[in-house]
DNA sequence: CCACAAAATGGGAGCGCTCCCAAGAGCATT
DNA sequence: AATGCTCTTGGGAGCGCTCCCATTTTGTGG
């Protein structure tokens, strides 16, 4: 893909073969004003014959801005990137990014080293701001987030910390609509498999949770615990299992949970949803695919990204938007 | 986040404050020698008492290296990008890529747009080489790679393009085995669905899969064709079933369509493996969830990553490697 | 035809760092 | 004490671009 290592022009030399000053191509190059209508098309021209593209780097430390900003996925196990929600917000971010000419800079905060080299990105200016992603309680990247020199926003709010901005969905809203529908299926004995306890999202879908079941004068379950993991939900609906009473229905924090759970209980030989009623949360492909498929909490994941993104352009230009929280909505499937 | 805009310190700061001109104190950044422990000693606590943090952009600019990758993946729908193989890919890379401190810039080339940001990125130098992945014949990236004015690492090597640096897997390899353990399990009529037709990977499954059935004598089936989704695997092997003779054993190219493929058996009453037995390939998490559970093949899909950020590094540090090919196996499980 | 405003122009000083190089310091050898 | 080395040291010239500002050119109305 290299070749012979010939310099690539300058916009000195662009300059110099139009006939004009390094401002006025520079002029021309940002589409400023007062330029000639002549010495544009010079310009112009000579950058074509030229093949001239603009150094970025040099552009970056006239103008102080890098024109990229970092997604940053915390979670001591790079695996938990693994999970197709990440995906789907990069791909909405991405979107929106394209549209600020920002680049995608992305950091699996895990390993203590990548930590390091994500401060030194964060405080050096590397980037033009970043967002933070599945950030957990007393997360050691909080830190770096409070240490940028650069905004920062977050896709969920972390527990224990008040985010100045973030996007997050209507986790607990989510949960209760997830919840009253079991109930509004004549299920009485509805238990919950919770996510990990120290995010805020799990939190926030057990609070809805509990609140449908004590709205609706029952006992909540106490929870099972999983990591967000397939087989977390399997092992957490065995747990369920060996309850009294057995419950009738189940609302697991997320997709791949819920799809564990079905496994289990398909494994104990108990018919979903005659026997018990399960939902989930995401609204992923994986809740299309199961067998049956899976009634679930859709939350706009794509949008999510694409929101962060561009609220993080809108600071980055020097603009004061404001957090958001999207909706989410019941899909009903085979599953309840 | 922002605070005061107050500057961050430059090394002109920490070298005045040192008492030591601007070069030593680089060096003492930089350790390179030829500087006394005393004035070391004395820049490194200017650098701690001033928290300062090297510009990064402005040693780009010096050193005319960015300390940044990218990693582009091609196909004109973002959502290909929802796969998990591509999440591991980056896992692996991200570890290899921290140990030659290179950042990872995230490139999805699904718009005519990103494609010409990309361009300027790799043109312009805002990376120091780039990955590229899912490239199909005639991708509109390829062009890109040419004209790129870094090294390039191909994952997979592209149909119809001979790559300079590649990293690979051995398809067609992992193929024949998929259908050659159909065939010891006494298979006769094995079907194939294969991936989109334009990809290298598919059509080296598919070559694998062809020479195993010609090696023992058989016909081989005209391929279905799939996208690499679920959906479309259900849909390959729908069509599949029309067929006259009824194959009694399917290799799908990837284990999506494997998992797509066992839905649609399961929905017409087949039993699996007793009447239709399927192998997929990749080995994601999909295949020990599916139900039965899938035999696949097993493609080291982080260590491809890896392999390819190693390879990366080293071109850009300017070392010469040689493109590489990861081995396959096959992992049996409860589908054959 | 001149005064004055507005637009166009190019010089130059950065942005913050690296690195070459000439000059100085320190030390051993003769 | 003079010579020759090696190790330190800091000055200065970039890296390629932006942007301020002083200067020149152009255009308008009295």
């Amino acid at each position: 893909m290299t070749d012979v290592p010939r310099r690539q022009p300058t916009l000195d030399e662009v300059a110099e073969r139009a006939g004009v000053s390094r401002s006025a191509a520079s002029r021309v190059l940002n589409n400023a004003p007062h330029v000639s209508p002549a010495k544009r098309a010079a310009v112009l021209r000579a950058i074509r014959e030229l093949d001239y593209v603009p150094n970025t780097t040099a552009r970056a430390l006239a103008t102080r801005q890098r024109g990229a900003v970092a997604l940053v996925i915390s979670g001591e196990a790079p695996s938990i990137f693994a999970d197709p929600f990440f995906a789907k917000v990069i791909v909405g971010a991405s979107g929106a990014l394209e549209g600020a000419d920002l680049h995608l800079m992305l950091c699996l905060a895990a390993s203590e080293r990548s930590r390091r080299r994500l401060a030194e990105l964060l405080r050096a200016r590397g980037v033009d701001g970043a967002m933070f992603m599945a950030v957990r309680e007393n997360d050691p990247v909080l830190h770096l987030a409070r240490e940028a020199e650069v905004p920062v926003v977050f896709g969920g709010r972390p527990a224990g910390f008040d985010a100045p901005w973030f996007v997050d969905v209507d986790n607990a809203g989510g949960a209760r609509q997830a919840t009253e529908h079991l109930l509004a299926r004549g299920r009485r004995r509805v238990g919950i498999i919770c996510g990990l306890p120290d995010t805020e999202v799990s939190r926030a879908r057990h609070r809805g949770y509990r609140e449908a079941m004590i709205l609706a004068g029952l006992q909540p379950f106490p929870p099972e615990y999983g990591d967000f993991t397939e087989p977390s939900g399997a092992a957490a609906m065995a747990a369920l299992l060996k309850r009294q009473p057995e419950p009738d229905g189940v609302f697991a924090a997320n997709d791949n949970m819920a799809a564990g759970a079905l496994r289990t209980l398909r494994g104990s030989g108990r018919a979903v949803p005659a026997d018990v009623a399960v939902v989930g949360f995401d609204d992923l492909d994986i809740a299309r695919i199961a067998e049956p498929s899976l009634t679930t909490v859709h939350q706009p994941i794509e949008a999510l990204g694409n929101e962060m993104a561009r609220m993080l352009a809108g600071l980055v230009a020097g603009e004061d938007p404001s957090s958001l929280i999207l909706p989410t909505h019941l899909v009903a499937r085979a599953s309840t």
